[in-house]
DNA sequence: TAAATACAAACTGTATACAAATCACATAAT
DNA sequence: ATTATGTGATTTGTATACAGTTTGTATTTA
């Protein structure tokens, strides 16, 4: 019994019980880490180190993978180590064809099914939306719209439509952090605009009000998609490029 | 080192070499034996007795169970031994809300996308298909035509759809095993119908036929949630139940 | 008899050692 | 020069021991 023996045998800081809290934690740690893109998408995530990061050993950390699999952040192949879950142009493609279609259809449930605690999560949710509107803190910004549609999942309580619309989420954020991170023209004004149909949504769920809810919807990624588009397609470069000096 | 540490230490019966092998076979075991009811909604499943049952350790029976967590076949709790993915009237009323939708979206695309190579396959699988409905077996049954539909899945070729779709056919199969071994009234018939439906829709494939698959799939839906309800809804006993002798 | 408590058995979670496979790189062959 | 081949290092997969929880049962107490 060596010096890292005991180090490692003992729970390094005693500070949890349960011991799921620590897992989740760390479960939750990766998951926003693969939403700003900290973790790029393809990348390879090594067992030993990720272990090693957060103290526990590779058994329980082979587990929080193996989750994140489930839930669609990272690949794993076998034989061959996790990696974060790639963005290749099939998965774009198929991003704008599935999201109107489940994103509408979750709306109209959670309008329907709104309670009023719900609500209130929801409407502090959009609080700190705001302050990361205000303060133009990108991560934020991007953690905060994930977690506001994500309850709007939760509204809508549904286990069939959940894992799909996880799933758009996670690609939603990723590639959110890329056009804002990107700072194109006029920018600000259409993260005010999302803010606004946010506090829309608040409104309409608390009328229960599944047409309007699926309305403001269909705008609401109208929006979002011209967002991409202005930074996929962005306007060229001036063709003569005369270098002067 | 006595004999029993020797038999699992080696593998049993050195068979396979990949060692993934026995792994996916444990996998579709366990999910074939979900999809017939043979492992019943809510029941409880013991790791050490299954890893016993298929000579692994508990360690890869413990990634199996929550691989299929992240399926949707099994659900973990915290602390707690896993269970078959339960079946209550929520879940139910959001398979019948959600199922069309998504089943129509998946053949729009299958449509869209098929390749001769998949169109063979998904013919093979209705070949054994038509076996079982001569044969009247309904394990086979119900096991060919999850089969059948979660490869429309795979043509449809859609990682956001896909996990939605593959837990409505979950359900899909296990409500089709209860109703399809109640025998009710003119069963066979409408077995029959669902065959003629497969066929068209291989037909439907081939031609990329968008439209026709879409509506093919609807009137495939309404066939199957009128058994459904026939099942569910069944004609009362006769309200004068005298009992003679 | 019913509720509460204590104890034992069963089970889940974690750490660690070892086995097997893959990968990277150097060396040899065409 | 480029492709094969072999070998060591790295990494993944599995078995197993042990620790911590939960659960069922018996016993005690009101």
């Amino acid at each position: 019994m060596n010096a890292i023996a005991i180090k490692k045998a003992g729970r390094p800081f005693g500070l949890f019980k349960g011991m799921g809290i620590s897992k989740d934690h760390i479960l939750r740690q990766l998951q926003r880490r693969i939403l700003t893109l900290e973790l790029e998408p393809g990348q390879p995530l090594d067992e030993v180190r990720l272990s090693e990061e957060f103290n526990v050993s590779r058994t329980p950390m082979r587990e929080i993978l193996r989750r994140l699999a489930g839930e669609g952040y990272v690949q794993i192949r076998d034989q061959r180590g996790p990696i974060v879950a790639p963005m290749d142009p099939k998965s774009m493609r198929n991003f704008f064809l599935t999201a109107p279609m489940i994103y509408a259809a979750t709306s109209r449930l959670a309008a329907q099914l709104a309670t009023p605690a719900q609500i209130d999560a929801l409407a502090e949710i959009q609080m700190h939306f705001k302050n990361a509107v205000s303060e133009e803190a990108v991560d934020s910004l991007v953690y905060y719209n994930d977690r506001f549609h994500s309850m709007i999942g939760e509204m809508a309580d549904n286990a069939f439509l959940a894992p799909s619309l996880q799933r758009l989420l996670i690609d939603h954020a990723r590639i959110g952090q890329t056009f804002w991170k990107a700072r194109t023209d006029g920018l600000y004004g259409r993260v005010l605009e999302a803010s606004r149909h946010h506090d829309m949504f608040l409104e309409i769920f608390a009328a229960n009000d599944e047409e309007a809810a699926v309305a403001l919807t269909i705008e609401h990624w109208e929006l979002s998609r011209a967002n991409i588009e202005t930074y996929i397609r962005p306007i060229p470069l001036p063709i003569d490029m005369k270098i002067t000096g």
